[in-house]
DNA sequence: TAGATTGTTAATCGATTAACAATC
DNA sequence: TAGATTGTTAATCGATTAACAATC
């Protein structure tokens, strides 16, 4: 384990996928696992598996291969999932909503805590549990809660805007749903994800 | 252009980011467009922008850049969006009626047609304009209407055997919201969207 | 011990970027 | 023509994969 390397985003996404297929495991109470069955089941190479949990750690038994629940572990904790992520979303449209609802029933670790709209008619309704506050609140509410990541779903022509307020306030990392991009400094990241461009991308394979 | 290489994946994932940038500069009656602009406003390469375009064709003029009308038409036909593509939908959670809603406003070209469940409390039910359907309905409607596309939003659980329905039917194009692999024949593309697998993976950013 | 499988090095593959002749 | 910018080649960079010594 090389401390002082970058390492890939392409790493980072696989991560999760890997510690959604040990749970899986887990739930099969399988105790142990190879990097050739990993591999066959998740459609990977083993080397790359190897490659990718050896960045972090010296995981695996020679001979024997990973321990589910030790790796599992070990993955939750390079991801931060071993502790509570607060999480705010504003844009309280259809999907927005969705979100909100799904969030309720999905990875513990990862939890929608305040939803904001700037819309009047939106703020104070219930969604998924939560009260609708207005844009004015979430500064503070950011701020008090040290939340540090925000989830976009309003429209594309508010997306900037809202970008900004959270990166103002104390947000470091948006997942991004609005169909545009926005344009952030360098210690903040951002995920789009957006289905009208994945649908048109994969337009292309028909 | 060699019209015999294969087309990576991630190239055909800009296209429609380009798309959309040329579409907001043809709101703004921009007329024409460099690589480097584009690579500027895109935070992309403008070597990489010209690279991509060139392998579909010679779309610029030396010394003048892109006709931003003639760039956006060469996309859409690239990509199919020329005609109206079908898309069906399994699964009218709070997500798969959210796209279907969203669905309503965006992209003219790729719209989600009919929607289907397999729990019967929600078939007869109206999502965005359409009524639920039952599933046993899915195969007959894909086949009538050359259905190609279809979006996964049912429980994990449920996602492995919708597929296998779906493709049964015809549909070789899937897009895929439900938070686990499918495994499918080497003829279908698959593509993963999944809200927890992303916040998992931006948790290691925090 | 013998068999299995890791962690890691080196080879390969593929994508990005720099550079520039061609040319509008 | 002079300036600008393409399309494309070659160089670079980075990620994937094969191979294997180490070792459980």
């Amino acid at each position: 384990m090389d401390k002082y390397q970058k390492i890939p985003d392409v790493v980072i996404k696989r991560l999760p996928i890997y510690l959604r297929y040990l749970d899986q495991l887990s739930a099969m109470d399988v105790e142990t696992v190879s990097s050739q069955q990993m591999g066959d089941d998740l459609n990977l190479n083993p080397a790359q598996i190897r490659k990718d949990l050896s960045i972090f750690g010296d995981f695996g038994v020679k001979g024997m291969g990973y321990r589910v629940s030790d790796l599992s572990e070990k993955l939750r904790s390079i991801l931060g999932l071993d502790k509570e992520i607060p999480i705010i979303l504003v844009g309280v449209g259809n999907l927005g909503a969705a979100l909100c609802q799904y969030n309720r029933y999905q990875s513990p670790s990862t939890r929608i805590v305040s939803v904001f709209d700037g819309h009047p008619s939106k703020v104070g309704q219930t969604v998924g549990s939560m009260v609708v506050k207005p844009m004015e609140d979430m500064e503070d509410f950011v701020q008090q809660n040290k939340v540090k990541m925000g989830i976009i779903t309003v429209p594309s022509q508010a997306a900037q805007k809202v970008a900004d307020q959270m990166i103002e306030s104390g947000i470091t990392v948006i997942l991004n749903f609005a169909p545009t991009l926005i344009h952030v400094p360098s210690n903040v990241k951002v995920q789009n994800s957006d289905v009208t461009t994945e649908l048109q991308a994969l337009s292309y394979y028909l």
